[in-house]
DNA sequence: AATGAATGAGACTTCATTCAT
DNA sequence: TATGAATGAAGTCTCATTCAT
């Protein structure tokens, strides 16, 4: 009966906190969140009762927004390469668009303020973005082990590619092509 | 600023940063850094006029002290391959060693609280690691481009690697000699 | 070799948080007190880490001074009566010349906020006010619990004392006088 | 301010921040007491402009709820000590039956947030609460003010006797005997 | 009349930096 | 030179109160 919840102030705090924390680390003020997003500072801890809490939501949203731009193209029954050429530009093109989502979530990644079991998600979707050739066999590691470095140098490769075409966007054509044959290389049993 | 009396506490004080700003962050408060280095909280400021002259001082002292533990075991005249395992061994060793100043030195790389020619030092840092084959040629790229995207490829698998034999010490061995080899044929013109 | 923390500092803090919350309850504020003793606000948590560190230390210290002035005029060798008299003077004297100590006392005594052990010596004080005749034997008490139960009464007629002899400085002394003897017939066995 | 609608929603409002309050003192949010009365926020504030209004009106409500148990038991013609005897169990049984009521009453009573009519009449109700001998003649004190000073006196000593039986319930029964015989013989002319 | 979202002042506390000793 | 007490701006969060629905 009263005025119903706005999920577009919900929003608008998600989205002003990755900008903020992109330009200024997670640092960033609350009250410099809650003013990018037009609203007053108490207002945002309606909607997240810490600073914590909106930065673990912020997390969530960015990988779900990543998520979602992962079945783009995506052909099941195309050869293994070529599953993974689409699966790498879906992910790079994301992280070149949105830089600012590509800097917060980074550096949320990394700080020590997630849960396990989100971070548990994120490493599980990089597990997906990477469609790729049986593990090598790799002198003192089980596949498993092999499955899960592999992904993750997949991925570094990903993360550089896109570093690298932020900074020079006149070359990311350039960068994804040999980025993905770098990668594709590395990862390629011999 | 005249050089200040005692290299000791110089020293004690960027060493105690690294350990402080490994364990909390850039956040960590200047009171507790100084406390670590055995110091008066004021002292602090008589060596580094400021918190963030200081964290520029840690920056430029662990890549100094990295740069340090290249040179060993290198032997000029060795084949290409065996020189960049030397350099590869070097790094990684280094890394695992001394987790606190690699984490300090990650976590100042991203923070925009560096000047950009320190960044550049770094970078040049990262290249001189890397010894290794003539530059593959990739579409698009001019040869200097193409060997920066390299260096950058081989500086992230190295800190993948890093980063798995941290987590799991046992596997440290099998970590590197695979992570040289997806890095080796990454980085190899086929 | 610094400058030394200030006593003069530590006790108007003490003071200064006596007066405002005796004037306005223990949700005074931090800067208010700050601002009476003539400090900074961040001076205020040098001296006591928290609010609550600060209230138990203004407790303290009022105990102690209320202490001090219980041995005045004390001599052991006089009647029972006699003694518990000069007791009693100096409770309800103190309490009527320093009543915003008596006030903010009475507060923290109700508030949930003081440690047990700190309870405990307020009420082991009160225990000493109480020179007083052999306890009476009441039916179903134990002779302990006899005592406690006179003590008690005993300081709450004292406590009713001064709250009049506040509000009426003409009577105070009559107060005094009758309070004294409803007092005594009250904890005297008939 | 037309009366509000609900009769039930007041009471519940009130019951609310009489446990509230007693449990967290006059700090409580006046959200906790909406919340436990099972109304909305805002609605608190349709009964009562202003959180001082409401602490105004627990008050009142107490002290009616106490009036109303007054009269139990209570016989114009028996002789004095025997009303005085009834009303004292009265004013301590419901001290201890309604613990809430009588810790919130007592905050409220040194918390500077009522008007002075208000007291008075708590002070008031005190008063009739001492049916008791006449006045003991007191040196200094008209007749009003020892009539006075013996009520005050009376209440405390019951308010002493309903502490000490909230916390050791084993002993109710001896405390409200002996603390009735201290209070008959304190305000007992000698 | 009732709701609860929105507000912004203000609470407690931290901290980089200054400065008296 | 070294110290650490002092400072006050800034940060996170709470809450009485207002107001759109």
């Amino acid at each position: 009966m009263a005025r119903p919840r706005s999920e577009d102030k919900h929003l608008a705090l998600l989205r002003a906190a990755t900008e903020v924390i992109a330009a200024q680390g997670l640092g960033a003020s609350t009250a410099s969140i809650a003013k990018l997003a037009g609203v007053a500072e108490g207002t945002l801890f309606r909607y997240f009762a810490t600073k914590d809490v909106l930065l673990a939501a912020v997390f969530e949203h960015l990988i779900e927004a990543m998520e979602a731009c992962f079945t783009v193209g995506y052909e099941a029954n195309a050869p293994v390469k070529q599953r993974t050429l689409v699966m790498w530009n879906n992910y790079v093109d994301w992280g070149i668009a949105h830089p600012a989502a590509y800097a917060t979530m980074n550096q949320l990644a990394v700080s020590a303020k997630l849960a396990p079991e989100q971070l548990e998600k994120a490493i599980k979707l990089c597990g997906d973005v990477g469609i790729r050739p049986e593990p090598a066999p790799f002198e003192g590691l089980s596949s498993a082990e092999a499955s899960e470095f592999m992904d993750a140098v997949l991925t570094s490769i990903a993360n550089t590619t896109i570093g690298l075409a932020t900074v020079r966007p006149g070359l990311t054509g350039a960068y994804k092509a040999a980025g993905f044959e770098m990668m594709w290389q590395a990862i390629t049993p011999h």
